[in-house]
DNA sequence: TACTGATAGTCAGCATACTGAGCAATATTC
DNA sequence: GAATATTGCTCAGTATGCTGACTATCAGTA
């Protein structure tokens, strides 16, 4: 029988679990109480104010059903404003606080840090091969699930 | 600021996101109704048979508190079988039932076709160069997670 | 043998992620 | 302008995946 080894659906979640878990523990110990998933919606928030919750989830590749929540969240902690649209009724426009601004600012040595960790068992060059392989292999299947990317 | 697409974790959850869908289109294709998970873990049944419940979870990196989960569902299906170990009392043995090899038999082409799919953007050697690489970041990383990889 | 520690499994609770359905509002077409 | 289609968002339901707590059992030791 094929090896897991071997499968790279299984390598995808075995990488994933490890990023997370990595993650978690570099802002845990920072101090803060943020996932990856908020984390990564909290700056798209502060680099595009506004935006509204559909164009958020295709900036980072979420589904639109997970966003709510996700924004839910952010919003219960302070970090961000969620009012509705004076152009499109239906639509919500989201805000960075001062608070989210503070939060983003102060956790990026520990996001950075997550990074590398999570990188630490390869060379310099073998980490950026590896990046590049997953930008290569993620553009290719980006239409293959529910939340692609959507370029603004 | 940092793009999303030099951040390894926001790679890692976009491929793993990509990597299910293939795996659950194809095999939803093939007729059947079986997660990336529940596969993984009913190959490793059939692989062991007899084994238990945190030498499953050992062998795919699986949290045990995930494993009772993914267990009853295959339990619930009919794949597998789940009974008290006679030499000890706390533990449970795990066997596959001849559904379960029937279903593992014929879903093997639309696992193995996923697995490529979800690489279609890459060379041969690219894909091989990203498993490598990917096994290489795991195996340094396996001990961050809650559920590290146990051989056996 | 009684005590202590470790282990197997489960459970409650929370956070992603998806499917599919539905509502409200906007856009398009006739 | 009315009918139709599309879009933004939410919700219910299901499946991972984790934290932390708990029970039952086993293993080792005093």
């Amino acid at each position: 029988m094929k090896d897991n080894n071997d499968m790279p659906g299984h390598l995808a979640r075995r990488f994933q679990q490890i990023a997370v878990a990595v993650f978690l523990a570099e802002v845990g110990e920072a101090g803060f109480d943020l996932t990856p998933v908020q984390y990564a919606a909290l700056a798209t928030i502060k680099a595009n104010p506004g935006l509204d919750q559909v164009t958020l989830a295709g900036l980072i590749a979420y589904d639109r059903t997970t966003i709510t929540g996700v924004v839910d969240r952010l919003v219960q902690k302070g970090l961000t404003e969620r009012r509705a649209s004076s152009r499109d009724r239906r639509a919500r426009e989201l805000e960075i606080t001062d608070a989210g601004r503070r939060v983003l600012r102060k956790i990026t040595p520990a996001v950075e840090s997550a990074q590398q960790i999570m990188l630490r068992g390869l060379s310099t060059k073998e980490g950026e091969d590896l990046m590049r392989l997953l930008r290569k292999a993620i553009a290719a299947g980006n239409d293959l699930s529910r939340a692609p990317l959507r370029e603004p």
